[in-house]
DNA sequence: GTCTATAATTCGATAGAC
DNA sequence: GTCTATCGAATTATAGAC
């Protein structure tokens, strides 16, 4: 269909005004009559097209992270490159969107958004070490330990806004990233980082 | 003096229970009448010791860090295990207190709180750096690195609570997030493979 | 020093006119 | 399909009695 109806474009706006504010303000401070303000239409609106505050998170939130696509065509020595790489294009390249934002910001008081995020990365992160390394029983740890560089490094540069963490491009973020990543993915856990 | 009056003892209910409210749900979802509740006392008395919310916020927020400490007779190369085992033993040792979690939980959505964790990060750790290093042009960034894993740490364990990383006792934890620390501390940051 | 009472907002949600 | 009007609840903050 070329044509849109209204009511589909308004329920896009209400969506794409929501995702703004959820990423800038967290869950609680996102208010439904901000969101209605800032899509430009009344704040019944909103209710009447996602039901409830919390109806509206849910959509706002019901995004593909496709990670998968990170590991494919790599030789295992050089993913945690290929990771790096992968998240920073997906956090600020041109097919960007704040949807890091929008769940870290939530997810401390929002307890729909941790959950969010404990799925996505005891699932998705969990699976691409299992890719790279088969059911090793060190697994879960390496994933673990893979999330809290990953999302340590979203939290300083997007929400705290380190200085030294937001001057570097990314280029160079993913090139420091890189080689702690591959030590979580392949290196020996109790020795030194890179080999 | 051996005996606090009355209105001390109040006092310091009120900014022990605000710390645990705030470090369980955040800035905005801590309000006066639950801090008051749980300190056993009314309302009013919260704002009469401390005037306003973000008066109570800031009063919560004042603590000392500490973190020269870990630096003190210690080889820059076992810093990083020292700096990991400070770390963990600050966060859930005997000695242990609820904020870094107060913290991480409202500096999402309170400009306050970020502004604070800035300048912990930017002073402390940048701080530690230069005293391991010397006033390398590296600093900055490497002080920044280490905040990322140290603070995305924090974020998986005590507010995500991702279950690879709660379940890994301080001791591994520390052992693990060690080498890391070391890495960016002293070792070299555009090599791939370390040393 | 502590509490009651309440003012002034602001929120999520509903009912219903057009 | 969009908006007006409003309800009921919750919030911060104030004024003042005891």
């Amino acid at each position: 269909m070329a044509f849109t109806q209204r009511s589909e474009r308004t329920r896009t706006a209400i969506l794409e005004a929501a995702r703004r504010l959820l990423a800038e303000r967290g869950y609680e401070a996102t208010t439904i009559r901000a969101v209605a303000a800032e899509a430009g239409i009344d704040p019944s609106m909103v209710m009447r097209y996602y039901g409830s505050k919390e109806g509206l998170f849910g959509a706002a939130v019901d995004v593909d992270l496709r990670l998968g696509q990170a590991a494919t065509d790599c030789p295992p020595e050089r993913l945690g490159e290929a990771l790096a790489r992968h998240l920073v294009a997906r956090w600020e390249g041109p097919l960007s969107d704040e949807f890091i934002r929008l769940l870290l910001r939530s997810a401390n008081t929002h307890a729909v958004a941790a959950a969010h995020i404990r799925t996505i990365f005891e699932s998705q992160v969990l699976q691409m070490v299992r890719d790279a390394l088969g059911d090793h029983p060190d697994a879960p740890r390496r994933a673990g330990m893979i999330s809290t560089q990953v999302l340590g490094t979203a939290l300083c540069r997007y929400i705290l806004q380190l200085s030294p963490v937001v001057a570097m491009d990314g280029e160079t973020l993913a090139a420091t990233m890189a080689p702690v990543l591959q030590h979580y993915l392949t290196g020996d856990l109790s020795a030194p980082v890179g080999r």
